[in-house]
DNA sequence: TTGAAAGCGCTAACAG
DNA sequence: CTGTTAGCGCTTTCAA
């Protein structure tokens, strides 16, 4: 008897209306807010809709209007708590409009960007949010554009492709952040960076993959000219995306008889790397190296020493793609745009002349 | 004549179908590799949709289907490490049988989520992964079951819903660590928790609401016990979500004219916000005050001292949890399953003997 | 203001 | 093995 409830097929705006005793385009037009319907029905439908539990099924309205009401958003690692705070600026700002999120890992991966882009067009999703994994190779990235649906770029951008774009001013920051260590006193300075090559080698600024990446490097290298330090990427690293492989660099970067005497950081996964390998062979920051790092994560305020960071509005860096989105999703024709934010070095205690 | 290209419409079965010179259900057939299919044909149709560039609607498919291949996550706060890796666990394990994952926050708060599964529903997911926000007002979590939704609980469990579930073995977790506490020589000893209560205030043990709270001031409470130490709940302070409520009552307990030694986490947000608090008021981690926090954190690990932790299997939880959901999905039928996953407590240096 | 009918893109059931 | 037909739940003409 109890069973008789336990299973029962969803309602449909057809139950609705033959409960209401009106027509199935009636029920719709009064479940669905549009159209014109008088009082009477109006309290007959809902009251129907209220009695059989009635909820909308959104893929019959998407197949029809063509509206999904849902934009997507892929980044390379939500775990990372920069994207993790700008996904969530990207939420709410989605929320506050009426529309839904869809999140998905590319794990900087451009296969695998390209897979979950896949995923999303599938499913009639009305825009993207993407921070692409790679500048180079962006084919998948036209095609989207090219079936109409609208592309922000987040974090990164490629000027190429004409998407709007939302950044901040990486160059600015690593160069501010570098002038800071360099009038410390330090002459040498280490960048190192999670994405951009494969290699963790040094390399020409050529062949860059990501404009926050070459951006930086601009910037911290910029800094080092300017004081008259020669060779400035002799102490670059690149592509320490996995905690081994930081350990790793880090501890090769560390081991040199002429080791540097400052590093700044690309995000505060490398930043704890680097804490974590200084604690193993027994180094203390700041009196033997100094440290700077990209993104004011929790933890870096509550460690002894505090550290020294580059502070990203990554919440607000959310909320202004997803505006950018939704007015290209509601048909804003312009040309592209793009807007860089503005990030601000806060001062801790990471930060010492060197010995 | 390049805009030619700029916008077209998306391909559908009916235009691989004429490209092809097939009927609509032969080009279906191929392309959806189900029924049965010529190899001729089979060439032909992949032909002619690689060269339209098809890609098949999802939402049509699962109109006509009624299976989305979806699986729906709801969570407190995904920006906590611990839901962020255990997340990260589902995704991997549905990825790996086809499914796909569609996250949604809850913001801990059960209005919210009831918001966010009626958005799930209306796309027709094919089953959830939830996080309860409370254990009262289930009311929505039991509608789900009704329409034949198959759900999984994920670290809390209600009993009373019959759902199948996955937790940690919390209590035996709170009252080890409380142990070891116990054994180095503290008698006044506080157990500090984010979620459970709006109030921040001590309570007893009726009407918590959350499994895992419950569980975890029940091993606290009994290691106390166990010892002979009076009055357990004096030094317990719940609902500590946001960070601004954390300093505040962290800073209290430390205000105390007879403070607690030791205190321990409920997870590391709140770990963080101790390593603060007492960075603030000039208190020594351990010389003053001794820290466990639960949650094997990133950071954890690189901070002097280093703290020592319940290390929870986040990932596995999650992976466990989905295996058990996509089941259910494929439609065992078996009685509702309970699984719980194993803690360990890893010792570092954040534990000494009180002054 | 309301109703009837067509159609979104796909799969399922049934013939041939 | 292939084609025809019907229908998923909804919105949208077009008439009434």
């Amino acid at each position: 008897m109890a069973k008789d409830q336990g299973l029962r097929r969803p309602a449909t705006v057809q139950d609705v209306a033959n409960l209401a005793e009106v027509s199935k385009a009636t029920a719709a037009r009064a479940l669905g807010q549009y159209g014109a319907v008088s009082a009477r029905v109006m309290t007959k439908v809902t009251a129907a809709a209220a009695a059989l539990g009635y909820l909308p099924n959104d893929l019959a309205r998407t197949m029809t209007t063509g509206r999904s009401g849902t934009i997507g958003v892929i980044v390379g690692d939500i775990e990372n708590p920069y994207f993790g705070l700008a996904v969530r600026g990207v939420s709410d700002g989605a929320k506050a409009r009426g529309f839904n999120v869809v999140l998905v890992n590319s794990g900087e991966d451009v296969a695998e960007e390209k897979a979950a882009l896949e995923v999303l067009v599938r499913k009639q999703i009305d825009g993207f949010i993407i921070a692409p994994a790679a500048s180079g190779d962006t084919a998948h990235l036209l095609n989207i554009a090219t079936i109409g649906r609208p592309v922000v770029l987040m974090d990164r951008e490629i000027p190429a492709l004409g998407f709007d774009a939302v950044v901040l001013d990486d160059k600015a920051a690593a160069k501010r952040a570098t002038e800071l260590l360099i009038a410390a006193g330090h002459t040498r300075l280490s960048y190192i960076t999670a994405a951009g090559m494969k290699q963790h080698t040094l390399c020409d600024a050529t062949g860059i993959g990501l404009s926050t990446v070459a951006n930086r490097i601009a910037g911290f290298s910029e800094a080092l000219a300017d004081a008259g330090i020669p060779d400035p990427h002799r102490y670059i690293r690149f592509g320490v995306t996995d905690r081994q492989g930081a350990q790793h660099v880090i501890a090769d970067l560390l081991n040199l008889s002429d080791r540097p005497t400052a590093i700044l950081a690309s995000d505060s996964l490398i930043a704890l790397a680097i804490l974590r390998t200084t604690k193993d062979v027994r180094l203390i920051i700041p009196r033997d190296i100094s440290l700077i790092s990209f993104h004011d994560a929790d933890w870096t305020s509550a460690t002894t020493p505090s550290v020294t960071v580059v502070a990203q509005p990554a919440y607000d860096l959310g909320r202004e793609v997803v505006s950018m989105l939704i007015e290209r999703i509601e048909g804003l024709a312009e040309p592209p745009r793009r807007r860089e934010l503005p990030t601000r070095l806060i001062e801790r205690e990471s930060v010492s002349a060197p010995k």
